[in-house]
DNA sequence: GTACATACTAACGTATACGTTAATTTGTAC
DNA sequence: GTACAAATTAACGTATACGTTAGTATGTAC
């Protein structure tokens, strides 16, 4: 059995310039999010290196990763378990995004960036608008999601950013989930537009204050539908 | 050589409790913060896992995790180093700092603390004073330490609780360094006491602003030092 | 059938083995 | 002495080995 995954792969690793414990994050991240791995599903070391064709060692290192970036538990005989996301830990992610984002706001609004710097953002909210038009809600989603993923780039705070894409990559299956359960989601784009005009004068204090309502907006109403729907984990 | 460091050294690990990853962790991470592994220090895994009497394997794994928490930088032939803080680092730091803690302050005060729940950080606010009276820094970072590690601690966001460690251990070494070369802290205790009255009443945009601007004033005062005195990193 | 003791299994934590390759040293030409 | 090529070294990334032990299965008494 698997008599081919000899030492040799090393080689053909070093060439894809990519090491086997960035590799099986990457694919049990991506699994994990694209909800393949669902909530609580529980899967050994040993199987899901041999799932990869890799050996234990850069399994461990990688789910030892994940454990810290939260999506994963690890426990001694049970192997990894994704963890589900319940209402509180929604909240939870939230407020904590709402305090790193809205900073990001303040401190991207304080460089007071052309709008050459600003178009990624501009961008996106537009590409919201005309998903929204079509009711194509992945799109509308993807949009958004690059919208606050060019916030937190463009501010400058690389700390900031490693720590708010964390917790978004914990809240995704959530909101995907969501998606279709909520009203159509016009509100944001009006919001990104105040923010990116209060960032594009420099008026850090409206760019900090507006964000801060809009993903506090988006948390009461993530939670309520959490809770109306009696979804009990995602 | 090391001959005696068999793996009947496991069993007693289990004994203990505490694996040779969490030992190994906890051993190199207290050396990083008490300056005895100095910024730009370098060190192979061969010779921490030699110094700390256990493989590599361990070693590598704590090594790893300390190098997501920001502390120290893996690099493919030269082992771990120490990561330097610099002036831009440090304002990167308190801006999380102040994006999260403030988001703690308000919170907790959120949910309208009664005075025994809040006692902690009371205590910690007048050992602070008493220090400061008794001209002893480093009782006086001690107990503004414990005053904001229970502010975070206090405020039920695990996630925000982690975040707010992390960078805060980061900037750690500096902190210490600075100590003696700023004036006497002695508008943190005001502000601290502000911070809490506004808990206490549930006033929570109050102690979130409070405390915003507290963080805000520490970090430029901080970063003006560090400028001041030329030092290039810590 | 239930309750408990014993034996067994296998997953993990850690140690060790080993191929690859970056960095260094040695060597050679000019 | 400098510039470049060949040989050497050793640190890492990954695979494999192995002891410990939690969890499960087996067995026995009632």
């Amino acid at each position: 059995m698997m008599g081919t995954a000899t030492q040799s792969k090393s080689a053909s690793a070093a060439r894809g310039k990519k090491s086997l414990v960035e590799l099986a994050y990457e694919k049990v991240k991506k699994r994990i999010l694209d909800n393949e791995y669902y909530p609580g599903y529980q899967a050994l070391e040993n199987e899901i290196a041999e799932e990869l064709g890799v050996s234990r060692t850069p399994v461990r290192e990688a789910l030892i990763r994940l454990q810290h970036e939260g999506l994963v538990e690890l426990k001694p005989r049970r192997g990894m378990r994704v963890v589900p996301v319940v209402a509180a830990d929604m909240k939870e992610i939230y407020d904590v995004l709402t305090a790193l984002e809205s900073m990001a706001a303040e401190l991207l609004a304080r460089q007071a960036p052309d709008a050459k710097t600003l178009e990624p953002m501009q961008t996106a909210t537009r590409d919201m608008a005309a998903a929204l038009e079509k009711d194509d809600l992945e799109a509308w989603a993807k949009a958004d999601e690059r919208y606050h993923r060019c916030l937190i780039d463009l501010c400058g705070n690389r700390r900031l950013a490693t720590m708010a894409n964390t917790v978004r990559d914990q809240g995704h299956r959530a909101r995907m989930v969501t998606l279709r359960l909520r009203q159509k989601p016009s509100a944001s784009i009006e919001e990104h537009q105040q923010v990116l005009e209060a960032i594009a004068r420099g008026d850090w204090q409206t760019a900090r204050d507006v964000h801060y309502e809009h993903r506090k907006r988006a948390s009461v109403e993530l939670t309520r539908i959490l809770e109306k729907y009696r979804l009990p984990q995602l």
